[in-house]
DNA sequence: CTTAGCACTCAACAAGAGAGAGTGCTAACA
DNA sequence: TGTTAGCACTCTCTCTTGTTGAGTGCTAAG
């Protein structure tokens, strides 16, 4: 569907007001603030048109008009310029990213502050799926009497550990024996391939402290097991109260009812059909009854090319198109760099 | 201050009836749900005296009465049951500790959502504080080739571990010298006592790798250095927005406003006085301008007896006392009996 | 095709009228 | 002396009504 050059025009001062003011745009308006140099009535003309093709809306008679979804739609596609990054902007991102980070908990909650941040609307980061890793190195570390600590590192980096009760009559030489045994018949495996044969062999060699062997390897499954647990990290939920369509208390609290639902984002953040860039869902292209007058930009981050999670914002339909688009690309690239720094011991 | 019987009978039934319903309370409906035995009339004049004495007050003059906060802190301290917690929510706190609570950051949250859930209020839990804590054990574990894990074990239980880049030409059998060597000579040494006349020697031992030792020695200072850093934990934000006095979006965004300022609520959590037991703040006795018609009821949290960290309720003036006070007292023994299961290891 | 003019519509606001809840005061009563 | 019924009074809340102004659609002239 192609418009004309004037109905674009009058299309594109209609979104831009609307985003700006929140208020619905007359006739009058768009005539002295956006010189298309025709009068107010030719405008309406062209305004009952575009009424006519579904992109704008009258809210009641005698307001002036709104984007519709497929309006907003058709302004994203085809009439909207990217806004660019202001060097501040860059320049506050990657002194936040040099910054004292070193875990990736903090990044992904830095992610989410920043994002919240710079767009004003409501950030969410889903924690990297590091994927199915395998065993590395197990070490057993004496504590206190009769207590000591399982450490468990896992080939994709990730580090688990427990405190253990063991019995008083292990001695530090009988720790680096198990440790040293699990480690040479364990390493590089993954779940599926440590099998009873290999735990009887264990068994047999270490058979004096059958205790310690389990708990070990009850740690062990544990992580081989555990699909990082995907967390989602939230940031600015509080901006989208300064917005005039969440002035009323009743939208706020389905807002935050669904902010609440960790399982209910992660679907939002994880469909398929959007892991290709930056996606963006205006109004009902998100599939969810409860999130209403809302959109998403979404995209997918990577670590060595490999796409591990996905990052977004949630704002009102009337959102800053222009300008979180480029942010959220901005932002994949600024945190797969700094995943890529934390995870593969890289310089700072 | 000591009110007679009848005044005290009054007070209570106010208190009662507005922490129900949040309406001004009128002596009609005291008379009727009440049962005082007198007339409204008879309550009338004993909530003018109420009303001279500043237990009370009335928001305009031809409404009911409302406890004003020095109302709510007699009613605290000489009028209000505890009220115990039923079977079934002892049952479900119970339940939720014993399923897979693995480490402190779950533990953290579960307390959160589960003192908000039982409250319906605003649930606080600060991250327990460590105290001071000596290096136990490093280890190096060659990951990929030029990649290695550097592990760091203090004696309190924590655990930091860092991705490092190394030179191709070291081999494992060189990191688990340097290992040992930093075992053996720093062990037990807290930040203060770690001199360089030591780092000398170990430098001297291992000079042929000053890259890695450089690297394993700047996580021990970070280690040693970290205190645990004080996140809090939040829970039922959400809550507050089904309390008739958060209906007006300005007041939600200043609780939000609030809530999203770390430092100040660790302020609200930690200060001295409120280190014994359950302490309870009403309105104004929360030093803090920002927090209107609001009240706290906090405890510290402990471990083997020393406290360590606090836990709290953050909710309208007109809060259910009795029965939060009780939750939670309970919430910081359960959160003490979950965090000593997990860091001394002792069965599930 | 564009534009000026004009009647029309409708939300938003303000002012006014009741209704209802609850009070304080007075006077009678136990 | 304490309690109670009765009653006038006050004040909020709600509903109604009138007014204003923004913005439209239509018509006819340029």
């Amino acid at each position: 569907m192609k418009l004309d050059e004037r109905k674009q025009k009058v299309l594109l001062a209609i979104v831009h007001d609307y985003i700006a003011t929140a208020e619905p745009v007359g006739s009058r308006t768009i005539a002295k603030k956006y010189k298309l140099g025709v009068s107010p009535a030719t405008i309406r003309n062209e305004m009952a048109d575009l009424e006519e093709l579904a992109f704008i809306e009258q809210p009641h008679t005698s307001a002036g008009r709104i984007p519709s979804e497929m309006g907003y739609r058709y302004y994203v596609d085809y009439l909207m310029k990217r806004q660019e990054l202001t060097r501040e902007e860059e320049e506050l991102i990657r002194r936040e990213y040099d910054a004292k980070i070193k875990d990736v908990g903090q990044v992904m909650q830095k992610t989410g502050q920043l994002l919240s941040q710079l767009t004003r609307y409501t950030a969410l980061v889903l924690t990297p799926q590091m994927g199915a890793s395998s065993f590395k190195h197990i070490q057993l570390v004496p504590m206190h009497v009769s207590r000591a600590m399982i450490i468990v590192v896992m080939d994709n980096g990730t580090v688990h550990h427990r405190m253990i009760e063991v019995p008083e009559s292990i001695t530090q030489s009988d720790m680096e024996t198990i440790s040293r045994v699990f480690n040479a018949k364990l390493q590089g495996l993954t779940i599926e391939s440590i099998k009873l044969t290999l735990l009887k062999e264990i068994y047999f060699e270490l058979t004096r402290h059958k205790h310690v062997i389990d708990l070990a390897m009850e740690l062990i499954q544990d992580s081989l097991a555990l699909k990082t647990e995907d967390k989602i990290y939230l940031g600015g939920v509080f901006n989208m109260l300064n917005q005039p369509e969440f002035h009323n208390v009743e939208k706020v609290k389905t807002l935050l009812g669904i902010l609440e639902q960790e399982s209910l984002l992660k679907d939002l953040l994880t469909g398929k059909a959007y892991q290709n860039g930056v996606t963006v869902r205006i109004g009902k292209e998100i599939k969810n009854d409860e999130i209403r007058e809302c959109s998403m930009i979404t995209a997918p981050y990577s670590v060595n090319g490999r796409k591990i999670g996905t990052l977004g914002v949630l704002g009102p339909t009337r959102m800053e198109y222009a300008k979180v688009i480029t942010i959220v690309e901005f932002m994949t690239k600024s945190l797969s760099q700094a995943l890529e720094r934390i995870m593969q011991g890289r310089g700072r």
